[in-house]
DNA sequence: GTCTTTCTACTCGGATACATCGTGTCCGAGTTGGCTGGG
DNA sequence: CCCAGCCAACTCGGACACGATGTATCCGAGTAGAAAGAC
């Protein structure tokens, strides 16, 4: 069970759309070469955020993304469910019904399996630690590993 | 991101295996018929378990598994562990060195990556709550729904 | 009748193909900005 | 000098290959049990 590294790219993305400021929008060009990463496919983690209602898209020129709003409003859940899709991690495929359970009557499967109660029940926790926990808080873990990143990121961008 | 199904597979087959009783191992062959499963496939799974500790094989004719200890001393976490391997789910690439951050000195990388720490703490409170619930707490839940689900269990191999 | 030996059938275990999803890439439609020509 | 129209460059967006991981399968090594034969 990996997740996908778009994910990670995501969530960096968003915090250097926050550093540069929403004067003017970003493209998939320039934010690649900011992580040294294919454009192309970058491009596609980018489309699925604009979907989610993340981040924002205009085209022609002078044209790239935006956030669509501040950094408190926006959870890791928000980016993970826009990258990694709406589906839980553990499927319950019901095979408590199948071979010998298939003779049994059907009050046995009025409640759930609970296999995948117990699954579920943790992976809810795991949700809601990612939904605890919003992109303003990671910015301000971030800037307290480098003060100055913002204003790092802003000069690196003028002169490339 | 989805989670092998091999893990399903595997909680049901220790629950079974529990049902069943110590007093003689249960192989493959009549496993995998317990639940209409592909008999190799679900030995490669079984395997995974011998080798985490979880359970122990015989071989020989009148073979099988069996498990190497009671459930209230297995935990969701080992079997996770064991079918999926000990990798994190979000694996941090580092990317905030790359481009952008490529002539940041040294010092501003010397605590981890803000976005893998908040990663990580999600994914801490999941594998928690995975540690927390054992096998026998399942199985209580599973009994609850369905009182005589090992009566019915080993009725059902005695005539197969 | 009992023990030893052999043999057979059954079991696990790892090595081997197939399928699906994640990864990476490309090209086309649309839009903006700038340039040019005229008024 | 100002404005309108055209052009060109740049952008996003979706459609198209490649590779890796998960899924499924097969066959061989090893062992327990049973059966047969000798004592």
């Amino acid at each position: 069970m990996r997740m996908s590294e778009g994910v990670e790219w995501a969530v960096h993305c968003c915090l250097l759309l926050d550093w540069m400021g929403e004067d003017r929008p970003v493209s998939t060009t320039r934010l690649a070469a900011g992580f040294e990463l294919p454009p192309p496919y970058l491009n596609k983690q980018l489309q699925a955020l604009v979907r989610a209602g993340i981040a924002t898209s205009t085209a022609g020129a002078r044209g790239g993304f935006r956030l669509a709003r501040p950094l408190e409003r926006i959870t890791l859940m928000d980016v993970v469910a826009a990258i990694e899709g709406p589906d839980d991690a553990f499927q319950c495929t019901e095979i408590r019904r199948r071979g010998a359970g298939a003779d049994s009557p059907e009050s046995a499967f009025a409640r759930p399996c609970a296999v995948f109660s117990a699954m579920h029940r943790a992976e809810l926790a795991w949700r809601r630690a990612l939904a605890d926990q919003t992109l303003a808080d990671v910015r301000a873990n971030a800037e307290r590993n480098a003060p100055r990143v913002g204003e790092h990121v802003r000069a690196w961008y003028a002169r490339n």
